[in-house]
RNA sequence: GCGCCCAUAGCUCAAUCGGAUAGAGCGACAGCCUUCUAAGCUGUAGGUUUCAGGUUCGAUUCCUGAUGGGCGCACCA
């Protein structure tokens, strides 16, 4: 029973009866509750069409509307001609026992079931360690996987990477000067190298290992040692963030198996591209149409070497090969403008690009003391998403980088973040969910048989904060549907919120353990556990931990 | 210079495909622990949604322009 498609229902065939059909009956939940629990707009969208005033339109639409019925308690018409809708109390209490009946699975959707989705993000080079940086994409698209696989995808992580590029080589001469210095001093560091202490660190094991046998030995040692370690770094850290991407793609493959190859002639042969100062240039220009200002871009260096964006199409045209019903790519808003040249290229070779959304993040501040942080990569010392990690607690990270709408740029305050105390508001939430555990914890030792008491009668719970949280609680499928439609974690952490501040005001007003009435504590435990269920399963999504104590 | 994104309470941010009296947290002020977790609850103060126009029953939301901020404009990725 969904209070939700059976007043569309309604208003659908009223509105029949005065020659309007229409499939697009839209409801919202009014944010004033004496605005009732449901509301159409529909008497001011068609009043017009039937020739009335919205406000009449709207009277005459109620009268054929047969309520109250046994779910609707009445109906009126408000403001500029909206139909407010009252439920009764029982359609939540009966949303209650579903609640308590689907537990570890109440919010997950089939609207997407035997579909695929394929994530890819985080895909940093193996020239480092995450740093904060990346946090934000990271958590992101942790939240957001598990976004798409509660409304029923089959999701697969991806991680794609590139180790043979000039970053790499970089990287290579950077270990190898760090490792000479180890016993000549005065060899010199490259100008563009990467002068973090990990590749001190890198040169170091090597040295440790081979003496100074691997002077002349070429880069290839320095790159793999450098690959290596930097690979175990960011996997490390992935998975402290309880990331595990099930799928490294690495570049590399795309040469190996002449598909760069094939797309490069494939530009030839329709006439996107051409050579230019020994270079080839792909007509960009004309592929991105609407876009006044583009330029042709490189696509194969003079050198030979193609430049990312090659590759990068190439990739895109193997995604869609492999079938998934959804494509889905993470960057930040410093890519905003070189994604769209490389989906063009790939809409270029005739691929179909609708599968394919991508999620723009703005950039993070994080601020200590009031002063923004600063992050120079020429900086010895990049501030590293471990470090952040050590600093302010996974759970925190997680919810700090998720809580803001990606569109708009996050201040990530550290002091804030650090802070263990109320003015968290990571830890509204998770108390909230510790203090249901608690209760749980004493009303097995007072009333050990509700566990199993049969008939609990949910009548009982009829106070003010009751009702209320019985229906923001009603809503959770609603809000995993919205905020999974529009690729927002945010929302779960909005809503997260109204839940646990319904359930501080339903303890503070009403006692759950009561041994002079026994019947009422049942039921009382029984809402306290859709609470907990509804609170857990939003921490799953946002991807942060659901403590019993605090 | 050009392109994209953003602008909401003192601060950080919400606001359901355009909806009704724009909401939270922090900070400020005033209350609530001999009873299940006070990391909580209750109350007060705080707004011309940057500005100027436009579209319509109705605009924080859409359009135009201005102002201010972020990002990008490589044969780096």
């Amino acid at each position: 029973m969904d209070i939700k498609k059976h007043i569309s229902a309604k208003l659908k065939s009223a509105l029949k009866e005065c020659g309007i059909e229409t499939d697009s009956i839209a409801l919202e939940r009014p944010k004033e509750g004496s605005n009732g629990d449901i509301s159409s707009n529909a008497a001011m969208m068609f009043a017009k069409k039937a020739g009335s005033k919205p406000r009449e339109f709207a009277e005459g639409l109620i009268a054929s509307l047969g309520i109250p019925d046994s779910y609707i308690t009445g109906a009126e018409v408000a403001g500029p001609g909206f139909i407010n809708f009252f439920i009764s109390d029982n359609y939540f209490r009966d949303k209650l026992a579903e609640i308590l009946e689907k537990s570890a699975e109440y919010g997950r959707l089939d609207v997407n079931k035997g579909k695929t989705a394929n994530l890819e993000w985080v895909s940093a080079n193996p020239t480092g360690p995450l740093h904060t940086g990346h946090g934000r994409q990271t958590a992101l698209g942790k939240a957001i996987a598990n976004l798409l696989e509660w409304t029923g995808y089959t999701v697969t992580r991806e991680y794609y990477y590139n180790d043979a590029g000039k970053q790499m080589e970089t990287l290579a001469r950077s270990v190898y000067a760090r490792y000479r210095q180890i016993f000549e001093p005065e060899f010199p560091f490259p100008e563009d190298g990467y002068s973090g202490e990990y590749v001190k660190e890198i040169a170091g094991m090597l040295f440790e290992k081979y003496r100074d046998e691997l002077v002349d030995t070429g880069d290839k040692k320095f790159k793999e040692a450098g690959e290596e370690w930097c690979f175990n770094s960011i996997r490390y850290t992935l998975k402290r963030m309880g990331i595990i991407h099930n799928i490294f793609f690495n570049e590399t493959s795309l040469y190996e198996s002449g598909k760069i190859k094939e797309a490069l002639e494939e530009f030839e042969k329709r006439g996107l591209s051409y050579k230019k100062d020994d270079a080839i240039w792909l007509k960009t220009s004309e592929l991105l149409k609407d876009k006044k200002d583009a330029k042709d871009k490189v696509i194969v260096k003079s050198t030979g070497e193609p430049t990312y964006r090659l590759p990068d199409m190439v990739y895109h045209i193997d995604k869609i090969k492999r079938g998934y019903d959804l494509i889905l790519d993470i960057f930040g808003a410093d890519h905003r403008d070189t994604y769209k040249e490389v989906l063009a290229g790939v809409e270029g070779l005739g691929y179909d690009l609708s599968k394919i959304k991508v999620i723009i993040h703005q950039m993070v501040t994080f601020v200590q003391d009031g002063k923004p942080v600063k992050m120079s990569k020429r900086a010895d010392n990049v501030y590293s998403l471990d470090e952040l990690l050590d600093d302010v607690g996974v759970d925190v990270a997680q919810f700090f980088f998720v809580m803001r709408s990606a569109n708009t740029h996050l201040e990530f305050d550290i002091e804030l973040a650090k802070e263990q105390s109320d003015k968290n508001p990571v830890f509204y939430l998770q108390y909230a969910h510790a203090r249901i555990c608690g209760i749980l914890r004493n009303a097995l030792e007072a009333l050990p048989e509700y566990k199993n008491t049969q008939s609990i009668n949910f009548e009982l719970l009829k106070a003010p904060e009751e009702i209320s949280l019985m229906k923001i609680l009603s809503i959770f499928p609603e809000v995993v549907t919205a905020a999974a439609s529009a690729l927002e974690p945010h929302k779960i952490i909005t809503y997260l919120n109204e839940v646990a501040e319904n359930y501080h005001k339903f303890y503070h007003n009403n006692r759950v353990i009561n041994l002079e009435d026994k019947e009422t504590s049942y039921a009382r435990l029984k809402l306290c556990e859709a609470s907990k269920t509804v609170l857990k399963n939003g921490f799953e999504i946002i991807g942060i931990s659901a403590p019993e104590r605090m």
